[in-house]
DNA sequence: CCATTATTATGACGTTGGTCATAGTCTGCG
DNA sequence: CGCAGACTATGACCAACGTCATAATAATGG
């Protein structure tokens, strides 16, 4: 009711919202629409009026949802930058450091919903498997730009981008096993050089 | 019977071949007992003779076999590297290809075991997640040992490994959902000159 | 105030999964 | 033969899931 700064979630919302957290912590096979409807505080009867296509359709917007999610990610990191340091790598350590946290605040209960989605359904629910690629090319986007905009050829922006996402990706998965977040913090160690160098190549 | 230069399973090692095969295609959830059973041509009533823990006990076997499979692999590799081009960048793109090859081969049906018993069980099934850890330390410690063997300072060889196996494990990922192996070949020809630059340190 | 639509409530159905209980078959050895 | 031990066969149980059918309630607009 009360109208603060944070704005008031659709009940549709909160269920699409829910189940990429359930999903990220779960797994998407584990994950029942009964489960997210009680998450999110929604009636189970709106379920089948807001997604008449079943689960596939919730499973596939939860991961559009996570794409955008991540893409804001990285737009809001590059703009949080400092401006007397505004390298490639600042902004990966940034983007890690934010996992990072995640992963130590919630005991690495969760990982990344849109691994988790190709892992559970990419030879079985075709559209949710296309939904991860497109949420995965949502993220890189932004992430090849902001390179290209912090120095980085045009060539190498996406290639970079992609090896970015990927690193981070794996290294939150060893770390999510390990309970351990060195996976994170060695990836984005040793890779901070290597970003850095494609600016200079520019010269 | 017929003992050619296969040896053949037993029905028990098949079980932990096929649940490891299906779970690394449909997860751990969309793999059923049964299903396991009926993959490896063993008998059903044998699950609960030879997995007296049920589906954890069957799914950390599976990974842990997934994790000594990968371990070979990287020391297979490594040996049959040419005499006259022992770069730590070959050992990776060998790698890299192999999976690739494995895209192409099954349409990209199937992604990494360890990775799928992550996601699916890391904040389930404590075993599974520990199994999981196991088995990717067991896959890091031959690649690090290979990294020193190549030219790589002893400090490095340990987190250049975690580097490597987490872009080839979020490549992976990426590459499944968008069936495309670009991810994975961009992984390899970005992150090879950085391996190769490792040995020069030395000096 | 009514009618039409949007939303929520609830129970049931059919399937599938992991697990258990029980009994059967095979194997080797004394 | 006969009898352990290892292995296999099979059906039942119970819980959980996705989905559907049906009805009730709220919101909206004329």
């Amino acid at each position: 009711m009360t109208e603060q700064g944070t704005r008031t979630y659709s009940p549709r919302e909160r269920m699409v919202f829910s189940a990429a957290q359930l999903i990220r912590r779960d797994g998407v096979g584990a994950t029942g629409m009964r489960d997210v409807a009680a998450h999110a505080e929604a009636p189970r009867g709106s379920l089948q009026h807001y997604f008449p296509g079943g689960k596939d359709q919730l499973v596939g917007e939860a991961v559009t949802w996570a794409g955008r999610y991540a893409a804001r990610r990285v737009t809001r990191n590059l703009a949080a930058l400092p401006a007397d340091d505004r390298r490639p790598s600042r902004l990966f350590a940034a983007l890690i450091a934010q996992w990072t946290e995640e992963c130590l605040a919630t005991d690495f209960a969760f990982g990344c919903p849109v691994a988790a989605v190709t892992v559970d359904c990419a030879d079985a629910t075709d559209s949710a498997r296309t939904a991860a690629a497109r949420a995965f090319a949502c993220w890189r986007e932004p992430l090849a730009a902001a390179l290209v905009e912090l120095g980085v050829p045009d060539a190498r922006g996406a290639t970079l981008a992609t090896l970015m996402v990927s690193s981070l990706e794996g290294a939150l998965l060893i770390s999510r096993a390990e309970r351990d977040i060195s996976a994170l913090t060695t990836v984005s160690d040793e890779l901070g050089p290597l970003l850095d160098a494609a600016v200079m190549t520019a010269r």
